[in-house]
DNA sequence: CTGGATGCAAACTCTTTGCATGCAT
DNA sequence: ATGCATGCAAAGAGTTTGCATCCAG
């Protein structure tokens, strides 16, 4: 069966996300949503911003972060730090990790249940959320 | 037994590698060395410099970056890339983890064993390192 | 001596802030 | 109508680059 982006449901999660908190559903939001969710990719706040500016003309880069610091409070994306100094967004909030290539910067996930346990809490530090990510040369570089 | 500081280890490890690849042993390398491998922390090249002008009154923010570059390469220090947008570089080069508090920022050390085992290449994908950063709430911030 | 390391200034990338305008509710 | 969200411009952090000078080998 042909895989179809589906707005609708994006649409109507973020939708009932913003109403819960009495906050306003505007088209930024509702495009950059449906951008985060339609690929599973990790985006900087650039591409999402040179995406957006195609659906949606005139909109602005500050905009933009801002919408992802929202997104990332509402629990709909991640922060990611990997590789490059820039900051990724990855929709997926499914338990998942990562391995960075070394070489190109390259993001790809992880399936890999490479943690089975989640970590008792440690002299006082209250565990939240466990992040592994994997260094290496992927694929393509090691070809080359 | 008390604990003082040992800078002639230091300087000689970092001496006999940058002998072994013809490079210069420079007073600025080894203020830097001293002091990364002085205090178990994870710094930024800021406060490096700050550090560093302490003992080398002149020293330039670009020249701790270009030692932190070359200390990389040697293996001296890892770029570590955990909460705040800043770069941090820790010393201990052994396998260990970090937790990072979600409020503060501050990244502390994690000896806990959380993953026994080098996960298997995967796709291609060629397996240097495994970083783990577990996020969470520090004792600290609990309280307040 | 000589080439690699440093210092300085400037540029560059990524991100945040302040304020006026505009639109969702 | 009300006030939250947006757009714009500008500032701010962190890092990199280019080039002249200098010093370790």
């Amino acid at each position: 069966m042909a895989r179809r982006i589906d707005t609708s449901t994006p649409d109507r999660e973020l939708t009932g996300l913003l109403h819960a908190r009495g906050l306003r559903v505007t088209p930024q939001r509702l495009v950059i949503n449906r951008l985060l969710r339609a690929r599973d990719a990790h985006l900087t706040a650039e591409q999402l911003h040179a995406a957006t500016t195609r659906d949606l003309p005139g909109t602005s880069l500050p905009t933009v972060y801002a919408t992802l610091d929202l997104f990332v409070e509402l629990g709909l994306v991640r922060r990611l730090r990997a590789g490059s100094t820039a900051v990724l967004y990855d929709s997926r909030t499914t338990a998942h990790h990562h391995a960075v290539c070394r070489l190109c910067g390259a993001v790809h996930d992880l399936d890999l249940p490479l943690t089975g346990e989640t970590p008792p809490d440690v002299d006082g530090f209250t565990v939240e959320r466990v992040d592994v990510t994997v260094e290496g040369v992927c694929a393509a570089c090691r070809r080359a």
